[in-house]
DNA sequence: CGTCTACTTAGATAATTGTCAATATATCCA
DNA sequence: TGGATATATTGACAATTATCTAAGTAGACG
């Protein structure tokens, strides 16, 4: 039984703090962006765009998803951090905002 | 419209290949094991307590969730290959498995 | 103003997921 | 063998999600 003043194997020091409940929720938030294979895939062609971006109209043919479910999942990402989007015309280009992966990368490098 | 032939804006050169459908599920159930708050406490609690491990009756109390929780998240971070356990006794010691995160790592980090 | 094109929003649905209480299994020890 | 403790499984439920079609909004241009 789990109650109180049970004995545990108390293998933890702890003589550095765990991360914080708000702290795990914001990396969580980063890691589920990219826990879907397609939005993965997408923040991957982004990416490669480099700084000129790239226009989400060439998006959904190599991901075979309909126009919505891309735009479902731009969405996601944008509301992640890790992707922006600016107006040319009536197209939207997409790049990666710099440094929105920072914290998780120094999570998943120790 | 989103037919055959349409215009678009050709953004990618893609000299390089982008990721495969195979490779996005793999890293992507990665980050889907990561994208939970309380398993990322738990991965997090996990890898600080190095070689030694940690007995996961150590992990209820600090994350405030029920045993049978504790265990389904400690059962899909084992499945996603991040963690493996020993068993000692009626305990079972935790640890991160080494390089786990090796790919993941190198896809956040450019 | 209309019309074309790019994109978003709405609504629906099937599938997945996080959580708990209850129950089962496993190991140790007297 | 039987009781105590640690962990797993089951079953249920609410919430979220990935996807589609259909319809809406917005900019460009004649």
């Amino acid at each position: 039984m789990y109650g109180e003043g049970m004995v545990t194997a108390k293998s933890i020091p702890l003589s550095q703090r765990p991360i914080s409940d708000a702290a795990a929720s914001d990396l969580a938030s980063v890691f589920a962006a990219l826990a879907d294979p397609v939005r993965l895939r997408l923040f991957d062609l982004v990416r490669r765009a480099g700084d000129t971006g790239v226009c989400s109209c060439d998006l959904v043919e190599p991901l075979e998803r309909s126009q919505p479910t891309i735009s479902h999942h731009l969405k996601v990402l944008r509301e992640a951090g890790l992707v922006e989007s600016r107006r040319e015309g009536t197209w939207l280009w997409y790049s990666v905002v710099p440094a929105a992966l920072n914290t998780a990368t120094h999570f998943v490098s120790r």
